[in-house]
RNA sequence: GGAGGCAUACCCAAGUGGUUGAAGGGACCGGUCUUGAAAACCGGAAGCGGGGUACCACUCCGGCGGGAGUUCGAAUCUCUCUGCCUCCGCCA
């Protein structure tokens, strides 16, 4: 959630950076709502603070012996009187939240305004494969090596899902341990959290309200429950409601989850086989911090992410998004977009955000400085990586002419030492 | 699934209708002692969300798992939801 204090203070720059993002948001509706809340505060206030103070009195006047009738009566009237106010307080402050939680993060200060087309990258690794042979795309390499089948999956569940088999799912499980290990070492604290999720979760992480359409629910279940479409929906909700202390910052956790998406309506012809589906297996990262210390938490953040496709050998680019791309949440997103031969492009492998106080604010996750005062924490979230997107990229970029796919040496330890997937037949 | 019990602040915890205006303790901060630390002792401030003010001081409102109600007055009584614990049953 921004906080509402900006917006009053400076709602001309709230204006215009949630320009940035791509959203019309006009101030006048909040500046006149939070007057009226300012003054209904008031009298229902000091309204409340009279009754307070007679009724505070009648223990004194029963011990004088006097009758407290007229105090009761007194009091009454007033409670009956500020009913009308106090209802309207209450709806006034449900609209001032109403307009303020659908709102999306404030974008950092450098970044650029607009949507995706003003993405820009900042680097780029590595070498695009040139074949000296006719290269194949990850679904013909799939189904060569007979490491996936889409067309059982389809049988049992349906279409956008698709089945790792054999080496395939030797492959996928590599791959998630190799991110692991990676993780472990660095000092991250390893999570396996619940996949159903309650809605204030979804609420606190900023998926709710705005995007309660593309999550699948528990039928049938109350309280209602969601399946999580990222473990970052889990991870920065182990702390709502919670006062944490300054030396247990930065706490750093990942997790592994499958991610549940609904994704309607968003495939196009050329996303084949693994790159879009309903599930998919990520490792995903998040930080809190101290709410001046996130930067250094981002760099290290989008470091690692890096540093696992480095290992893998495979090419990448780096990418600063245009505010508009951001996520909802998030005042800062840099994406890793892995090389893709066969589709000529580069897909999104990770994305490493920085929600700054957003998330917190909403969850209510504080910590306590040296001087013994609150502040928000700051949230960050990686990926650390998605591997439904690593595992077409490995495919193609490792493939050889032989039709067989030379493993990385990275995964060999975690695939009982074997150093090629080799066609069938 | 059956039967009981519990929920108070960062943590522990007192409190069953009115000097509770949420006690007390721990953690925290300062000091004594110590080579240093721990322990012990002495002292201190505060405490969660807001408003009055830009900060402090001061002051007001709300807050005792969430929501609703009874009452002049609710942590305390009623209803309801949620979560946790114990025992029994079932089960991977």
């Amino acid at each position: 959630m921004i906080d509402p204090k900006l917006i009053e203070e400076k709602p001309e720059y709230v204006k215009e950076a949630l320009k940035k993002k791509l959203w019309d948001f006009d101030p006048e509706p909040l500046l006149s709502l939070f007057q009226r809340r300012r003054s209904l505060r008031k009298e229902v206030e000091s309204n409340k603070a009279e009754q307070n103070r007679l009724t505070s009195s009648v223990p004194s006047f029963k011990k004088e012996g006097k009758d407290p009738a007229p105090i009761f009566a007194k009091v009454r009237e007033l409670a009956a009187n500020n009913k009308a106010k106090e209802e309207e307080l209450k709806t006034v402050e449900n609209e001032i939240q109403a307009r303020i939680e659908v709102l999306p993060n404030l974008p950092d200060d450098d970044l650029v305004g607009g949507g995706k087309e003003n993405n820009h990258p900042i680097k780029e690794w590595g070498e695009k494969p040139q074949f000296s042979f006719q290269a194949k795309d990850h679904v013909a390499l799939a189904e060569s090596l007979g490491i996936i089948d889409y067309k059982r999956a389809a049988k049992i569940s349906g279409s956008g899902t698709w089945i790792y088999v054999g080496e395939g799912a030797e492959l996928e499980w590599a791959l998630l341990n190799y991110f692991i290990s990676s993780h472990l070492k660095d000092g991250y604290q390893f999570v396996l959290p619940p996949h159903l999720l309650n809605v204030e979760s979804g609420y606190t992480s900023g998926q709710f309200p705005k995007f309660r359409d593309e999550v699948f629910y528990l039928e049938g279940v109350e309280p209602k429950k969601f399946l999580l479409p990222t473990a970052e929906t889990a991870l920065v909700n182990l702390h709502r409601n919670e006062i944490l202390s300054l030396d247990e910052l930065p706490k750093k956790y990942f997790a592994y989850t499958p991610c549940y998406r609904k994704e309607a309506g968003s495939y196009r012809t050329e996303e084949r086989g693994m790159i879009r589906g309903y599930q998919f297996n990520k490792v995903e990262m998040v930080q809190y911090t101290e709410d001046d210390k996130s930067d250094i938490a981002f760099a290290e953040m989008v470091e690692k992410a890096e540093r696992l496709l480095q290992g893998l050998g495979l090419t990448y680019r780096l990418d600063k998004l245009a505010a508009g791309d951001c996520s909802h949440s998030m005042a800062r997103t840099y994406d890793i977009e892995v090389w893709i031969p066969s589709m000529g492009i580069y897909k999104e492998v990770s994305s490493v955000s920085n929600a700054r106080d957003y998330q917190a604010r909403r969850g209510m996750v504080r910590y306590k400085d040296k001087d013994g005062k609150v502040h928000y924490c700051h949230t960050l979230n990686g990926s650390g990586l998605a591997t439904s997107r690593v595992f077409p990229a490995l495919l193609e970029q490792c493939q050889q002419e032989d039709g067989s796919v030379l493993i990385p040496e990275v995964l060999r330890p975690f695939m009982g030492g074997k150093e090629r997937i080799l066609p069938k037949k």
